[in-house]
DNA sequence: TTTGCTCCGATTGTCGACAATCCTAGGTAA
DNA sequence: TTACCTAGGATTGTCGACAATCGGAGCAAA
């Protein structure tokens, strides 16, 4: 190899990762064009690494592609951050019906854990949101690993996971609701410890509803302002 | 071009649907290894368009890939079975909700139409059951196309539809169970027509429930001959 | 000015060859 | 016999160059 493969598997695993990153955090604007001699001399790899990855974020439905005429970054515009949301509804939902009866009380101890570690980070540093973001999809996504449905956790982690890290950096910057959305987390976990599963979704559905009712309004105030 | 292109678009498109035809239909035996080599030859192209179509196919799960290993044809186990149909039933129950008050009559219409001639191609061939599978699989596309919302539909068309079909494939020798499946069909149509999403959802979370029932018997069926 | 055509640069799509890696067969020693 | 080590072949990963295609600049005619 030329100078290290910091992540490991394959230079298009490598150029995927990297790329995913640039995208979701804003590094490479939602909608542009990426130019593929120019992302693998960036690199440090030739074309077909990178053509590969291009491929695979396509089917993360992080770019899209048109043949003869490049790659773009995906808009994430409300229509489908709204669809986003919906889907994201059904199936966390169902993830928190199923992790009420298949997660181990082990488990449901370390997300109780979580949250307090969460809690901690609000109260010392209010002004970094990001990391209580990171915090957050982790929540989300140690409850999909509890499904122990393996074609849910693949399409909330994989799939959705990338996009609403990058919904996620677009509107962090304004103050996020933090504390009611920390108090519906333990809501969430409450109900797990009781094994009520119908309640886990109802709770977590409302829980998304309310995020989604949030970011929306957020959008609203971006577009009045442009 | 050497001889044709059925397709449009890339090699690489056209590759990956030949691939996803000949694991649908089996042609590709589950757990089988893809040797880039021998497929990018039989295809008549390089390797480099055959890895990108690998590439695709891993995004939909129709193949699992581990590097510097190959790629190999996915296994429908019956745990994955049952993660597929549990999603499946999340994502389409959601996507009756919404058809309900999102189709238009015409829509509607059309569907009541499909179910007609469905029956009718009941009637006529009993032993062509194929097409009643494609058939079946049509109406459940639509609903989803109904919903108006492009995640569902992305998720329930391109990745797991491929995969339903596989499992048509799989159990479709042994006589289904048509007839209540097309009545099922039925009601969920009437239950559109009233636009009432709710009892819509119930009956098509129902109608996967008892189709997930049906394979799962046979697998254990074919267990046992085994 | 505007419309349409042509040519050219830029970018994508594809191929063949080379390097890196892995699996296996065979042999050797305990 | 069994375990381990070692080539050898086969397969995957990568690169550079060539062909095909697209978008736009520039010019000409209405």
């Amino acid at each position: 190899m030329l100078v290290k493969v910091p992540e490991q598997g394959t230079l298009a695993d490598v150029a995927a990762h990297r790329l995913a990153h640039s995208i979701v955090t804003g590094e490479l604007a939602q909608g542009q064009k990426l130019n593929e001699a120019e992302l693998a001399e960036r690199f440090g790899m030739g074309r077909g690494p990178l053509r590969e990855a291009l491929r695979h974020l396509e089917g993360m439905r992080l770019v899209t592609r048109i043949p003869n005429a490049g790659t773009r970054v995906v808009v994430l515009d409300r229509k489908t951050l709204s669809d986003i949301y919906g889907v994201r509804e059904a199936l966390e939902g169902m993830a928190c019906r199923l992790a009420a009866t298949q997660m181990s009380d082990e488990e449901i101890a370390k997300l109780s854990k979580l949250l307090d570690n969460h809690e901690e980070q609000i109260k010392k540093v209010g002004g970094k949101v990001y990391s209580q973001s990171e915090g957050d999809l982790d929540f989300h996504f140690q409850i999909a690993r509890g499904s122990r449905n393996e074609m849910l956790m693949h399409m909330l982690g994989s799939e959705q996971y990338q996009l609403l890290r990058m919904c996620r950096y677009r509107t962090s910057r304004k103050a996020t609701r933090t504390k009611p959305a920390l108090q519906q987390h333990r809501q969430i976990v409450a109900a797990l410890e009781q094994r009520d599963g119908e309640l886990a979704e109802l709770l977590m559905r409302r829980h998304i509803q309310g995020a989604w009712k949030s970011i929306s309004e957020m959008i609203d105030k971006e577009e009045e302002e442009a």
